[in-house]
DNA sequence: GTTCTTGCAAAACCTTTGCATTTGA
DNA sequence: TCAAATGCAAAGGTTTTGCAAGAAC
C-alpha cells in the first residue's frame, strides 16, 4: 500500500508563488546548463527562467506572456516561444499536453519534484500529484516497451471534488 | 512479472483498416447512444463513426478530413469538430494530446481494447501500447486522488528504434 | 412545419517564421 | 566588431463560430 498522493495547488500562473531555495537552484542550474550550452545572457531568457523557477506547477505560453507584461519585464511572444523551445531541448523545461488547445510548460527538478496532472472535465483546472508507486510501475514498464523511455506524461480525467457535488 | 507489452501498429489514417466484428459493435453502440441521447441520423455524422469504427487508433480531425474526402463521403471541416465533440461528451470517444498542436480522436472501446501511447521525440510517430500492470496500478491509483477519475492518459516519450539506430 | 444537422466562410486562437534592431561578449 | 538575442509583424495551422441551406422527424 502506498502513501495517499498528496493534496496540491492548482496549476497556472501564481503571482505570489514564493521562491524557495529549490526554485533558486533551479535557475541557476538553468542558467548554467544555458551558459555551458553556449548562449549568451538575455533579459528575456532570463525573465522566463526566474518565472518558472517560482512557480509551482505548468503555465502556458500565453500565461507567461501575460504573467511577464504586468510584472518585471516585458518579453514578446516570439522570444517566450524560442526561449521554452531551449529549454525544452536541454531538458530543462517539460513541455505537458493537457488539452483545450494548448500546450503547458514546467521546470523540471530533481526526481522527488516529479508529478503529474490531474484535470477536471468541468472546470478544466488542472491539479499536480505524486504518487510513488505509480512511478515505480512506470519505470518497470519502460523497460519491456519498444522504446527508449525518456519521459513519462500521466493525465487523470473526471470531475474534482467541487465540480462533483 | 506481467507479459511483455504487445507491439501494435502505429497510428494514423488506415485506409484498408478492416471493419472486425468488435468495430461494428462500437459503431452500433454508438449509434444507439446518439439515439438515446436524442440526435437525429445525419450523414456527417455516421460517416464520422464508421471512419473511427474502422481504426486501429487515433486520428486528428485533419486526417478525419482527408479521410472523408477521399472516401465515401465528403464532410465539412466544421461538422467534423461538432461530430467529435458530441462523441466526446457521450463518452463514446476520447480526445488525446499528443503534442504537434492537434488533438487526437479514438473509439472507446470496452476494457479489452483500451491502450496507452508511446511517442517518437524524433520522427513524431505514435504508436499504441497495452500493459496490465500500469492499468491495475492505475486503477488503485485513481482511488486515492482528489478526483473522481472518468479515464487516464499515459504517454511515455523517447526515441524509438529506428530512430535511435 | 418544425427542429436538428450540415456546409460554407470567416474569425479566433496558439504557434512559428522572417527580418530589422538591439545587446552581450 | 560580430554573432547572438530580441521585438515586431505577418504567416501558418488547428479549432471555433455565425448564418443560411438542407434533411430528418
Amino acid at each position: 500500500m502506498s502513501a495517499p498522493a498528496a493534496a496540491m495547488r492548482p496549476c497556472g500562473y501564481h503571482p505570489r508563488a514564493v521562491a524557495t531555495t529549490d526554485s533558486h537552484d533551479w535557475a541557476g542550474l538553468a542558467a548554467d546548463s544555458l551558459a555551458r550550452a553556449g548562449y549568451r545572457r538575455g533579459g528575456a531568457r532570463r525573465a522566463v527562467v526566474e518565472l518558472l523557477a517560482a512557480q509551482p506547477c505548468a503555465l502556458s505560453a500565453p500565461e507567461i506572456e501575460d504573467a511577464l507584461r504586468h510584472g518585471e519585464r516585458r518579453v514578446a511572444r516570439a522570444s517566450i516561444y524560442r526561449v521554452l523551445e531551449e529549454l525544452v531541448r536541454l531538458g530543462l523545461v517539460t513541455r505537458i499536453e493537457v488539452g483545450h488547445g494548448m500546450a503547458r510548460y514546467e521546470a523540471v527538478h530533481d526526481g522527488a519534484r516529479h508529478h503529474d496532472h490531474l484535470v477536471c472535465d468541468s472546470c478544466g483546472e488542472i491539479t499536480p500529484f505524486r504518487d510513488e508507486e505509480l512511478e515505480r510501475t512506470l519505470r518497470r514498464v519502460a523497460g519491456r516497451v519498444a522504446l527508449a523511455v525518456d519521459e513519462h506524461e500521466v493525465i487523470l480525467r473526471g470531475h474534482c471534488d467541487t465540480c462533483r457535488v
